[in-house]
RNA sequence: GUGAUCGUAGUUCAGUUGGUUAGAACGCCUGAUUGUGGUUCAGGAGGUCGUGGGUUCGAGUCCCAUCUUUCACCCCA
């Protein structure tokens, strides 16, 4: 018999309590939000079949979903000649896969309870995705995300206060002070993209123009123009595109540009119009939102939205986004439900994580553990300490017994280890007097008290 | 998917041109302290050197494969 040494998948990790405080004060802090902004929860299976996942998120999307083998005997679906190709192979030994998101879920969601939901619809879900990709900073394969949709509406309000509730969130997250997170709310519109297409003459190149002007910031103006080049767009229209790189200005200042360039283009300036509806509500909130940054060069890869698109960029850590999100008009006809719109914006928990990590973010008081500790020094005082117990927990005060009345010293260190602030030591004489031993670990000291008196000392 | 990179005690890391019994710090356990943690002091346990092959009289060290880590590209939260 041979020992094996445990291991975790590639990309995913296990999380101690001290991280696990951190982790829920992030999603406690999202939850919050979208609740005041009246989301409401559900939660949709970690598998879906493979036809609800397959062909919404792109060609690399689909070769990230991770594929779940058919029980049972699965080979014997299979022909001999299906083994030569794995596309041939691939839908006969597995129908089933994890979720790769939480929006395409949602769409089936509404789809299938279409008759049981009240439109528009506002969900918030906050669950594990996974991807096969390779993991690199930031990126996993198990990750979580904190969506809110809304669907079954066009109203550009929904678009304003996603960008309301991220300024929101990343307020809330930033209890200290000290250091500060500085980010930028970017915004587009795949209209004014598709638009920007047309203007230049090369529509039908959507996809490929997109997946270019997004590295606008990463590589340069000269290294878009030259993989426009390689994907096909001719030197003319690559030229048009030079009043686009030369945008400056606030977002008011910028949209009027983009529309100059765009005046050919109907649905190029249907983008530009909803961003300027936008940024009108935002105004009528009278919310300041200087964090807000029309980036014509934002594209984002998925491929089903069709309208706004937001990305949160962290700008002092070397980090992705940390949340984006986006308006699919398109998503639940995929699955027979016409002419429902939905907007929506997701955070990434595990990149914000390991961004206030490295900003040292987090409030120094942030963990919820044990108030006291009891410690016996006999059976007699243990089971005495019993009913001690019983009565703080009664009082709602965070209480445990070591749960043998070992040496002290050991239970001792256990409260230390534990950074449990009180302990209560109780031996021959404290069950005489009923006066109990209530020591303060950090100051050291101790003073004795009856049972009543501790509870109203740490209440 | 492409290209690099890492792996030695619970943890962070040393380990000479290949050469006896693989070290340190911190942590852990025991005691100094039979009614008290965190400080101090003394002692102790703990490693088939990621895994599997190969070269060699001899491999932690060299070669190959594989897994894992980290990072860039592609793409993405």
């Amino acid at each position: 018999m041979s020992k094996q040494k445990p291991s975790l998948p590639k990309g995913t990790r296990d999380f101690g309590p001290a991280e696990m405080n951190k982790r829920h004060f992030i999603l406690e802090t999202i939850k919050k939000v979208y609740q005041k902004y009246g989301y409401a929860p559900i939660e949709t299976p970690a598998m879906e079949n493979l036809s609800v996942l397959q062909g919404k998120y792109g060609d690399e999307g689909d070769q990230l979903l991770f594929k779940i083998l058919n029980s049972g005997d699965f080979l014997s679906k299979t022909e001999k000649t299906d083994l030569n190709s794995s596309k041939d192979l691939l839908p006969k030994i597995a129908e089933k896969g994890l979720r790769y998101d939480l929006t395409v879920p949602f769409a089936r969601f509404v789809v299938m309870n279409q008759h049981n939901l009240s439109f528009p619809f506002k969900r918030y879900q906050i669950q594990p995705v996974w991807r096969a990709d390779k993991p690199q900073k930031g990126r996993y394969r198990e990750f979580y995300q904190c969506d809110a949709d809304a669907i079954g509406t066009d109203s550009l309000l929904c678009e304003a206060e996603i960008v309301l509730m991220i300024k929101e969130v990343f307020t809330l997250l930033q209890a200290k002070k000290a250091n500060s997170l500085d980010y930028s709310i970017k915004i587009n519109n795949r209209k004014i993209l598709s638009g920007l297409v047309e203007a230049i003459g090369q529509k039908g190149k959507e996809t490929d123009f997109a997946v270019a002007i997004d590295k606008l910031d990463k590589i340069g103006i000269d290294k878009v123009k030259e993989e426009l080049s390689s994907k096909g767009f001719d030197q003319a229209a690559i030229d048009k595109l030079d009043p686009v790189f030369a945008i400056s200005g606030n977002n008011r200042e910028k949209l009027q540009a983009v529309k100059s360039v765009l005046q050919s283009s109907e649905v190029g300036l249907k983008g530009t119009n909803e961003l300027e509806e936008v940024l009108n509500i935002l105004d009528s909130f009278g919310m300041e939102v200087p964090e807000l940054e029309l980036d014509i060069t934002l594209a984002r890869g998925l491929s089903y939205y069709t309208g706004a698109i937001f990305e949160v960029k962290p700008n002092n850590v070397k980090m992705g986004s940390i949340s984006g999100g986006g308006r699919y008009d398109g998503l639940t006809d995929n699955f027979g439900l016409p002419n429902v719109s939905g907007v929506g914006i997701s955070f990434g928990v595990d990149r914000i994580y390991d961004v206030l990590e490295e900003l040292d973010l987090y409030p120094d008081n942030n963990i919820t553990s044990t108030k006291v500790l009891i410690t016996a020094f006999d059976q007699d005082s243990w089971n005495y300490g019993l009913k001690v117990l019983s009565s703080l927990r009664n009082a709602e005060i965070k209480s445990e017994i070591y749960p043998e009345p070992v040496k002290i010293k050991k239970q001792m260190k256990y409260a230390n280890d534990k950074q449990i602030p009180f302990v209560i030591v109780i031996g021959s004489e404290e069950i005489k007097s009923g006066k109990l031993a209530l020591k303060n670990m950090q100051e050291g000291t101790q003073e004795m008290l009856s049972t009543d008196e501790i509870i109203n000392f740490l209440k």
